[in-house]
DNA sequence: TGTTGACCTTGCCCCTGGGGCAGGGCTGAG
DNA sequence: CTCAGCCCTGCCCCAGGGGCAAGGTCAACA
């Protein structure tokens, strides 16, 4: 009925598309021409092969991967609709992350860094010695949130062995832990009873990397961050800014650095404040 | 008095950027090291790099291309935080386009399309034969916007002696204008006197494409935008949709898409409706 | 039937912002 | 002195194409 075919450019130019990327998308398997000539190479395409191709342009608009764009473009109406949302939720999410990082870093470099660091108010709070147990493990950035999430249920489970919970647990960065590096990163759990605490981690053996440790009294540089900041790498801004605070106060770094999460996590709104992010610091002997 | 230099390693691991990165920005003249050792090739960096090559991480963050990170990290404290504004700016601009593109996309996938092709409304109206005093050129997209406005300008200036406007002004496409296409557009203003526009016409020699013609009477099939959302890539959402509005009536093309100001550009906010997408149509003769 | 110009083909190098590896040099602690 | 752990350069790789060269095709016009 329609064996009108088009040529590469004709079809192109309909699908508002160039020829070149037609090629590359046709030996990607995402549109491939209704027929080639053996002979001669030519691609020919079907006039109802625009409405595809314009919506690969249109996916193409959004800075959609050729490797999504080609699971979407295969998939039905709803499920479709349904992959565009999950990627354009992704989106917003990163620029809502990358948004608070530039608000940050403009305050900063307007100068205003003297008072407010941003957005971020930095105090310091003297934490008294603790009993902790713990679990340690290399993790890049990208699997981070959800090994804190798993890890410290279980230290908050276990912790009922161990005469509860004792105060906020908390997060410590050994190395850094970035899509790069990989940590070590130890999830510790402040605990009441340090004999039942080493019992459980006796029973524990080798199958994760668990352990008991006495905290010494510190004193913390810290600033407070809201659920919706505890992103990376939107956390990043609230080390600097811990971090251009400690400097300009000419304190020094007392170890290494946490994040702390003294609210219900599960409980907290996007906008509700459930973390420290905090460096260990000693106060300058001069003053 | 600091004499410490760090390696590049040590460089590296303190201001979250790998070697390779550094190499890099090295090689670009972004972040170059206090000393480099002659016979080795050996990178030294001081520790008060640190902060800057900090602030060109953060930066990347942003997915700030090197170059203007580069200018960015050269200029002092208030001219940096306004190039990171503009670059912000910039992205949230591009981000709204694709939003609005992405919501409609989504309304279409979902097969709601049928009545409402995104959050577009596509209606039709009878246009009567104009007199139209002309300028066309060939343009990029990027280029569009400032062209209309100007030739616009120039036509809406040149009305007064033809007669007065007489309709809303509107832009031709006579062929696609787009990142790689480039047109020509056709910038129209509908003027009452057509014999003192061919006089004006006549005495504009060459100097820029002006012309005088009788447009027809039309059917046009259009949708009504906001100032928001007359920007590319965003715009191509309307056209789409009343093209897929056309073909679900089974009407057919009658002429060349356009856009249609029918409100005052400068005195718009960006929420007000200023423009029509239009397609001239013939209604199915089998109806 | 030939010619001509527009169109098409593949293949190669280019861009950004690095990652990864190979092959070799450098350095510092034991 | 030795050896592990750094570091160097150089090369190839990724997406998502752009641009160009050399050559093959197609259709219209003479």
């Amino acid at each position: 009925m329609d064996d009108e075919l088009l040529t590469i450019g004709a079809f192109a130019a309909r699908a508002r598309l160039s020829a070149k990327a037609l090629r590359l998308y046709d030996r990607l398997g995402l549109l491939t021409p209704d027929r080639v000539d053996a002979a001669s190479g030519y691609r020919y395409y079907r006039a109802e092969q625009v409405e595809r191709a314009r919506l690969v342009a249109l996916l193409r608009q959004l800075d959609m991967p050729l490797a999504q764009v080609a699971t979407l473009v295969e998939a039905d109406g709803t499920d479709a609709a349904q992959l565009l949302a999950a990627y354009w939720t992704d989106v917003e999410t990163r620029i809502a992350g990358q948004r608070t990082l530039a608000e940050y870093l403009r305050a900063r470099l307007s100068g205003r860094s003297s008072e407010m660091y941003g957005n971020f108010v930095v105090e310091t709070v003297e934490v008294p010695e603790q009993v902790l147990i713990t679990e340690t493990r290399h993790t890049l950035a990208d699997e981070l949130p959800a090994w804190i999430g798993s890890s410290l249920g279980r230290l908050e489970a276990a912790a009922g062995e161990c005469g509860g919970v004792s105060g906020a647990p908390f997060v410590v960065y050994h190395s850094e832990v970035s899509t790069e590096s990989d940590g070590p990163a130890e999830s510790c759990v402040p605990v009441a009873d340090e004999a039942a605490a080493r019992a459980w981690a006796a029973r524990q053996g080798r199958t994760r990397q668990t352990a008991v440790r006495v905290e010494p009294a510190r004193r913390l540089a810290y600033t407070r961050i809201t659920k919706a900041q505890v992103a990376y790498p939107l956390i990043q801004a609230a080390f600097e800014a811990v971090e251009q605070w400690v400097a300009a106060e000419e304190l020094r770094y007392a170890g290494p650095c946490r994040e702390v999460y003294f609210a219900d996590w599960s409980a907290a709104g996007p906008g509700d404040a459930v973390c420290d992010v905090a460096f260990p610091v000693e106060g300058d002997p001069s003053r």
